[in-house]
DNA sequence: CGCGTCCTTGAACCGCGTCAAGCCAGGTGG
DNA sequence: CCACCTGGCTTGACGCGGTTCAAGGACGCG
């Protein structure tokens, strides 16, 4: 557990923050900002409430999903340490995304007024946020892409590689911390059925199965059951 | 058919161009952009190829998709006069996201170094194009949960009131032109379910359904089948 | 030791995708 | 002017994959 610092200290170097603002802004944010510490399990944004700013992750994960009818969730993201929670809600807009902390978390909070202010103070700060937002549309877009055309397997699989490559960036761990429901919403499927791929990639050597985590232990046999999706002609 | 027109004359209002940069630069824009006439039915932007800058939509349709395994398209959007193609791919990244025409349209091209210019010399202007991603985003992560929830049926109706939105967004027709394969690809399910779901809808006296086209008969009746999606509780 | 929670596995059902045949309209050529 | 062909659309029959429901097992906590 980290104690609450200024940007001026943090070593979050991917932080668009540090990474974009001009000094003089990153003091003011610094000042301006707001870091709340999440146990695990914590809400963080709350669906169908007004986003009144931005959130930037200091440390820790979070999923990010949205719930549908009869009480079904999809996860549609997942994000770390320097990543940003909140899509732009001016005006108070109300939409169906809600955040919970996945593991112990350290986030910062910079409301709307004051983020505006930083946008037309810093246009690279404004062109590295347009840049996340639009790289993440392209994720998403892929998504939907993936939903719609793969069977669970490859559903699973892919879904897997995604939590490794978001949670796992800059360690050279290949563990994923999920339980069954959470990688399950994730897929986009139920949790009966993850539990039965889940089986069938142990028993080929691709994972290790433990409640809570699985672990990948031939990314290559991995990848091969979803390249076809991702490969380009 | 219009003839092509410099920015200064253009009335396309919503134009983030027009709308968010000052006189010099649309000016500027103006002499530097590109507007090239495409037919219906032809390339805008191909798949798996370098994006080097910003198409806006000056007049037309277009529909955004992606081509899975063994050709199965999924159309990830669809776009209008004002709206933009080509999410920023700086340094020439490769992505599989084509665009086509789906009628007649003249679009504006902006390379990617002069955009780049223009975003930092008119904060305004980058800010305005970050909340156009942030929204599309939003609308994506709401469409994943939608694939993965909806039955057939309802992502019929859902892709057929998203179409309505963006195609009959300024006027007061109910018309939708789209042929059975793009609304089948739309809506993410084959086009034989496709034909007997818009019959159902048809003897429902929701829709009426030519050729080529279908019409909005009664938006309150369809609407409620899709409601528990989007009601927040 | 007993209870609750999470996970696994089996069995049955059914929605949807696939395949194929038939239909209709428009275009072409004899 | 009609016969034919082609391509998009519709409809039926069938089978598979995936969801659902329920029972049983593993583990942690009080």
């Amino acid at each position: 557990m980290r104690k609450v610092i200024s940007c001026i200290d943090c070593e979050v170097s991917e932080c668009m923050v540090k990474k974009f603002c001009n000094s003089e802004w990153v003091e003011k944010i610094s000042e301006g900002k707001q870091t709340v510490f999440y146990k695990s399990g914590q809400h963080i944004v709350y669906e169908n409430n007004p986003v009144m700013g931005l959130y930037f992750i200091q440390s820790g994960k979070a999923k990010i999903f949205s719930t549908g009818i009869y009480g079904k969730t999809q996860v549609v993201r997942l994000t770390k340490a320097s990543d940003i929670i909140g899509h732009r809600g001016f005006g108070g807009e109300l939409y169906p995304i809600g955040a919970v902390a996945v593991e112990n978390s350290y986030i910062c909070f910079v409301d709307n007024d004051f983020i505006y202010k930083a946008f037309m103070a810093n246009p690279k700060f404004t062109f590295g946020l347009m840049m996340y937002y639009s790289k993440e549309l392209r994720n998403s877009e892929a998504k939907i892409k993936n939903l719609a055309q793969m069977n669970v397997k490859e559903k699973v699989v892919d879904a897997i590689l995604y939590a490794d490559s978001v949670f796992n960036e800059d360690n050279n761990s290949k563990v994923i911390t999920l339980n069954r429901k959470d990688l399950a919403d994730l897929s986009g499927i139920n949790a009966a059925q993850l539990s039965r791929i889940l089986s069938e990639l142990k028993s080929e050597n691709l994972l290790r199965v433990e409640i809570n985590e699985v672990e990948i232990l031939n990314s290559e046999g991995m990848q091969a059951i979803v390249d076809p999706f991702y490969k380009t002609y």
